[in-house]
DNA sequence: AGGCCAATACTG
DNA sequence: CAGTAT
DNA sequence: GCCT
């Protein structure tokens, strides 16, 4: 058993007993011992195997917990977790997640209304019943209609920080395979997203096909979803975030770039765009020709450069016709990785990241 | 035995 | 005042 | 619950 994992199983413990109402100062303890077991740089399960040490030697863990951890190693979770499991919904730590309820509104929906599901919460929240229990009104059942869209949004989703960094190491490792000759990280990370559903990388040269295999063969790389001489895809990391890797002829990469770069409604526009110029009469199979032309829409589509298609709505794109001044994202540079300057002027994404310089993202002017 | 982060704002 | 969030 |  992973440290994060028995830490994760202390922490979700605390939450319970958070609802249903225990002491505080407990519940801190948990909270406590599961920080200090995260950022312990050694194996808790090694610990425990050995008889030569204690738990109970480590900062923030005592006697109680350590009884815990120990039976967590044994057989997967303590009497305390199980006894709250059994009282409370599978739901409930899930709701501690949408903004706006906490643990005591948490108890009193399961109280009344034995609320177990997001839908139940949701149909509630629609029915207008919320507001007939105490200390709640019209306004907390549209925070937590939010709310739970706002998670529904987020869930299967990965911060931005932790695909890049998925992303550096994965390139490094390809970059070093005989005969590759470029590898680029596109998709939503390219685009500077806040959140990335999963991760994209391109491969170009000979040594791309060893490279799919260096991939799945990566350390931190598991649960092959498919291997082929084109495509790789596998999750990375206890996390598993998904990653396709996709080898393309070096005469592609333009077109591929831009095409996996996305998104896919930015892709679809473009593509009307293009339809509607007629230039896309000898091209019914959805291939892309264009291959040299990664900035294709400067010199067919009459679009201003960018250093990214940051996703920005097709209304807006409409309106960004090329200006004579030429000033579109003129102060741009590109990381070895072509994270950096993926993500260039920002547009109109909504709430611009800050703060991510350790990302390399130096030139988000905000 | 007794302390455990604190201050502030918004909502009901 | 109680609960939640920052 | 843990720590002093």
């Amino acid at each position: 058993m992973d440290n994060v994992e028995i830490a994760r199983l202390l922490k979700e413990t605390a939450d319970l007993m958070e609802i249903s109402g225990e002491d505080a100062f407990r519940i801190r303890s948990y909270r406590n011992a599961a920080s200090a077991i995260e950022g312990l740089g050694e194996s808790i399960e090694a610990i425990t195997r050995d008889p030569q040490r204690q738990l109970t030697a480590l900062p923030g863990i005592g006697k109680g917990i350590a009884g815990a951890i120990e039976e967590i190693v044994a057989r997967g979770s303590f009497a305390r977790r199980d006894e709250m499991l059994e009282r409370y919904p599978p739901t409930a730590l899930e709701m501690l997640r949408i903004q706006g309820l906490g643990p005591k509104s948490i108890r009193l929906l399961w109280e009344h209304f034995r609320v177990s599901t997001l839908e139940e919460l949701e149909r509630l929240c629609r029915e207008q019943k919320i507001r007939e229990l105490p200390r709640m009104g019209a306004k907390l059942e549209e925070k937590i209609l939010r709310g739970i869209q706002l998670y529904r949004q987020s869930a299967g989703r990965f911060l931005l920080n932790f695909a890049a960094h998925a992303a550096e190491e994965l390139c490094a490792a390809l970059a070093a395979v005989e005969g590759v000759h470029r590898v680029t990280p596109a998709g939503s990370l390219r685009r500077g997203k806040e959140t990335v559903g999963d991760l994209d990388l391109l491969v170009t040269g000979e040594g791309a096909e060893a490279a799919l295999a260096a991939f799945v063969n990566h350390p931190r790389v598991h649960d092959v979803l498919g291997h082929g001489p084109n495509k790789a895809s596998a999750r990375y990391g206890m996390e598993g975030l998904q990653v396709d890797v996709r080898a393309v002829p070096e005469a592609s990469f333009g077109a591929a770039l831009q095409y996996f770069t996305g998104s896919k409604e930015h892709n679809v526009h473009l593509r009307q765009r293009a339809q509607r110029m007629g230039l896309l009469g000898c091209d019914q199979n959805g291939r892309h020709g264009a291959g040299r032309c990664h900035d294709y829409r400067v010199s067919v589509l009459y679009l201003p450069v960018r250093r990214s298609a940051c996703a920005r709505s097709r209304a807006d794109s409409d309106n960004r016709r090329i200006d004579p001044d030429g000033r579109a994202g003129s102060a741009c540079r590109r990381s070895a990785l072509d994270v950096a300057g993926a993500v260039g002027t920002a547009g109109t994404d909504g709430g611009r990241a800050t703060g991510n310089q350790h990302l390399g993202f130096s030139n988000l002017h905000g």
